[in-house]
DNA sequence: CTGAAAGCGCTAACAA
DNA sequence: TTGTTAGCGCTTTCAG
């Protein structure tokens, strides 16, 4: 039971061979009952466990999985990890987060250095050559890089934004304003883009004053909310492109003495956990986490598992509105 | 560039033995630099990683270590782990992230899968004897375990709690309640006890009214908001075991029309990001995070790399108040 | 400073 | 169903 038993230790107590020993383990149905039974009692009593180094050399499969996220302060990600944990312990794999924020070298060790079968990637700022020279299996989730073919989950971004617009617009504000992200980051794109078209069919005009730059964090939409309420003539209603930023931008309009949604009605994006209790709770588009996840998680494991091809695009799963008490009639 | 180059494929190239390849990657000073030059190049040339699988299993060391978190959802957490990214970064240590509620079976294999050689343990509920059964050293983070002798990294948290009493009570409040976390977590009960310990100190009196059960979440704040709102004689302050426990019960009770700090002064403990953008921004308990991730990697770094012994008492960084909106006077 | 050779602990063929 | 036999790809003595 002590120091660390190995599976020769095991073989020699339950009296069979190492093969045996390994088959009862991880095949047991290839085994006899009775044989089966003496190995997991010699484990038991020897406390054995698998060095995964060795298996993982042998088999040439780490039967684990990556998931690489960009930041993990980011409260939008754990809920999408913990649907990924739940469909990866049921397939035997492990689970390993990482940060995708790594410097150079690194980068480029995952998969090829054997420690996982595939990867989960929550990261569309990454190079996508560098993704291709992993060599194992990415299935990308919310975000999604330039190159053609890769398979992805995550939501209609431009049609999430027209949602929070058309809400705006419903409720009779004709200055509407975009808190946009990070440029260059996909999901701002598609956001931006999204306002523009809403905009458009609602036959709403932008202004220049209409668009406030972000890049998704609570800092960012306080900022903003500065400059739009330094603003004559500032929008009455500001769509946001992260649930954060919005936050933010409520926040430090209260501090202006600017009152949401009395006097600005905010929309997020995302519907992370805190939203719902903000003062005022925020209306937001729902984006599914889990079921982004979820339905990552089972298309990798397919792929690794069945050797189910992955799709050569990505899988949209919808968002919706939820209005809560941060937006009002204009 | 392509698919997989081994070891031997880039000693073909270079013109040496594999031992001199592994050398020139892993020793660079013993080898000479005209040869580690053709080394490197034949790597860039052959696109070549080292499988850590095998490079695991012969070395019998890992190159990582694991932190155990045991709800990744919970913020609290992600900014510590950031700076242990940091340490382990520097020290040429992988960070592998994993939950700690798995359930049993793998609960035990952590260490002794041979995967990490070392584990940052965030959770406090586990059982001594399984953590022990790792095998590899172990520094708790924050929480800790009844087993004596353990090494760990956090912050008392009597006096934490000491620090809002006396504030409440600076602000002419007499009746403070106590909103706790999960029964026999140990943070809750050195919470609770902090609670006890302050009121007496100030000369104040818990009334059985004045215990508000909660779990650390926002939900078990809005729970508690209700029972503290249908109480009559309610206290005027409120001190809670968590930041997220404090935004729940503020929000909730904004809800009932109950303004904070306008009817209810309300102290969390922790001082996570969300705080200082609420609304009104809460008063709490600032835990230094990075600190406590920083420290413990260090101490873990230390062993794993120097053989330096690890401390056998939990590592006490002071907390301190942070003064916002959410308290007032009485 | 470099090479040859011997395994790390395990699983996968191949036999029996 | 079980055992025997080879390695998986790497690092590490031990020689030279």
């Amino acid at each position: 039971m002590e120091t660390k038993a190995r599976i020769a230790d095991v073989a020699r107590v339950a009296g069979v061979s190492t093969a045996t020993v390994s088959r009862a383990l991880s095949l047991p149905d290839r085994v006899g009952a009775e044989t089966r039974d003496k190995v997991l009692r010699a484990v038991a009593q020897t406390g054995y466990r698998v060095n995964s180094a060795a298996r993982d050399l042998r088999s040439r499969r780490a039967r684990a999985i990556t998931v690489l996220v960009p930041n993990l302060a980011n409260t939008f990600f754990s809920r999408i990890i913990a649907s990924v944990q739940e469909v990866a312990d049921a397939a035997g794999l492990t689970v390993q987060i990482s940060d995708s924020m790594v410097e150079g070298p690194r980068l480029h060790t995952f998969g090829r250095d054997g420690r996982s079968d595939g990867i989960l990637l929550l990261d569309g700022t990454l190079d996508a050559q560098t993704v291709a020279g992993w060599g194992v299996p990415v299935v990308m989730v919310c975000e999604w890089l330039d190159a053609p073919g890769m398979p992805g989950v995550g939501t209609d971004n431009v049609a999430g934004i027209g949602l929070a617009v058309g809400h705006l617009a419903a409720l009779g504000h004709r200055d509407i304003a975009f808190l946009g992200g990070p440029a260059g980051n996909v999901l701002s794109d598609a956001r931006g883009q999204g306002y523009v078209d809403a905009m458009a069919r609602s036959g709403l005009t932008i202004r220049p004053q209409d668009r406030l730059d972000g890049d998704f964090t609570m800092e960012s939409g306080a900022r903003a909310a500065h400059v739009w309420a330094a603003t004559p003539e500032s929008a009455t209603g500001v769509v946001c492109a992260s649930d954060e930023s919005a936050l933010g931008f409520i926040s430090e309009c209260d501090r202006l003495g600017l009152r949401c949604p009395d006097d600005v009605s905010v929309v997020g994006f995302d519907d992370i956990e805190f939203s719902d209790r903000f003062i005022p709770p925020l209306t937001t588009v729902h984006q599914p986490r889990a079921a982004f996840g979820r339905q990552a998680a089972e298309l990798l494991v397919a792929a690794l598992q069945n050797g189910v091809p992955l799709p050569t695009q990505r899988t949209i799963i919808a968002s919706h509105l939820v209005v809560r008490g941060s937006t009002a009639r204009r």
